[in-house]
DNA sequence: AATTAATATTGCAATATTACGATAAAGATA
DNA sequence: TATCTTTATCGTAATATTGCAATATTAATT
């Protein structure tokens, strides 16, 4: 086989994983980290601070931009991309809120 | 290729995307929600909650103890298991800081 | 010691991810 | 229009993940 069994979970649990497989590679945390503490939008020089090849970054920022966490514009040369904070918001309560439902008394 | 370069990433990165690969699948997802809520601990009930063989459910439960997520006795047929709080909320505390860096003034 | 009931491991097939060279596409500039 | 600069896509190889049947292991019970 090798496929997830999505259809079996609910639609929480699939997606706080979609998100978590997201952020389960080092360069797109690194990636993130450095979007989200940037001033001003992000053009080019991705590619020098991660040091991952530039289509491997390409591929990188389009999984991020597929759950939604970047905004701007995406058009020819003059990208210009930031975080999306509504989104940023959105899966920092999703992982708070699963981070949150633990039981206290056990072994 | 195919593997990823984790050498070129600091360790709190590479640490974060290990803990969210085990968040990226949603058996782990579902399994650990259903130990967190769980008043005591767990024995053999997880293949009939989850769903998948037991054989699966085997894997998926060492993922997650892999990253110091349970803790109690792992021997032979009497296991009993649930949360380790503390490493919970270590991990807890590492996605908080994550989603806490973000930066306002941007596009 | 043999049986039973539970989890763990092995082996394998299907699928997914990672990375990058080559190339395409888009838009600014000469 | 030709050129340059930058990002996106394609193609491909290497590696990793997912899932389960078969089997092994473990320990309690008979």
């Amino acid at each position: 086989m090798g496929a997830s069994k999505t259809h079996i979970f609910s639609a929480t649990h699939n997606e706080l994983a979609h998100v978590a497989k997201v952020l389960a590679h080092p360069a797109r945390v690194a990636i993130l980290e450095y979007i989200s503490k940037q001033d001003a939008c992000i053009c080019n020089d991705l590619v020098d601070v991660i040091g991952l090849a530039q289509p491997t970054i390409s591929q990188h920022l389009n999984e991020i931009k597929k759950i939604g966490l970047l905004k701007g514009t995406f058009e020819g040369k003059n990208l210009c991309y930031c975080i999306n904070q509504e989104r940023w918001e959105e899966l920092q309560h999703s992982f708070h809120l699963f981070f949150s439902n633990i039981n206290r008394n056990c072994c």
